[in-house]
DNA sequence: TTGACATTTCAATAAAAGTTGAATGATTGT
DNA sequence: ACAATCATTCAACTTTTATTGAAATGTCAA
């Protein structure tokens, strides 16, 4: 993954409105949401809603697909994912232990996690 | 994981400077590198490197030792995981094999996350 | 085709973040 | 103590981002 697109999906997951409108889209799940549900949900004016699902849109995070007058989001559940996997690429360098110790101590993350940067016999992939 | 801690990390790592930092340390392990060391792996001018080191502390996302005149810096992984599991919390709502598909599609992210914010039985958890 | 509705675009303003050079504080070696 | 080194703080400026209301676009239903 290029890291113009990582800068953009953690610009785009800086902000309190679109961390929202994000995390809403992720619960939703493969129906999405209109925009109208959206800003009913969130409390928020739909202009300026509108502004912050253009930057999910030019992150890549959401997708819209047009639905008679209405438009559907939906979250880009593998865009997510291969973000989290350039964030921790190659964690703890020489000593990958370090990182599989920490990641078992956070409850419920293991399972979102690339299967380590490293491969478990010690040493580190690519 | 409170939302204002979460969007501090996103806006931490939302800089190109400091997301070539955090991931230096990320890859450099316990060990962590002295501010000097940073400035020259990353060629960023050493008070601009303050100014985003300084961000990244008030995030949480790095620790600083004094070492003699040096700062070690070091990466904080566990905020890293915490953060990432607030991002991914009950994916797919009710239809929780629809993450666990497209996890399994990118490669490397599976250990690095939450063991799924649902359980394997189709459930989801809190 | 007219009127109502959903959403976006535009323009203006307000607020925040990034970069730089000069100055400061702290620590080491001589 | 002195000079050199590592790093941060400060102040000024430039650039980017957020918010709002009014207007425009496009779709549906009667």
């Amino acid at each position: 993954m290029e890291k113009t697109a990582v800068l953009q999906v953690f610009e785009a997951l800086s902000s309190g409105v679109r961390l929202d409108v994000f995390r809403l889209l992720v619960q939703a799940g493969s129906p999405g949401r209109v925009a109208g549900e959206i800003a009913t949900a969130l409390d928020v004016p739909p202009t300026n809603l509108s502004f912050h699902l253009k930057a999910l849109l030019a992150a890549g995070l959401v997708t819209v697909e047009q639905e008679g007058r209405f438009q559907r989001y939906r979250a880009n559940i593998p865009l997510m994912l291969d973000t989290i996997a350039y964030l921790t690429a190659n964690c703890c360098g020489g000593n990958p232990e370090e990182c599989a110790g920490l990641r078992a101590e956070v409850p419920g993350v293991d399972a979102f996690l690339p299967r380590l940067a490293c491969k478990h016999d010690g040493s580190c992939k690519a």
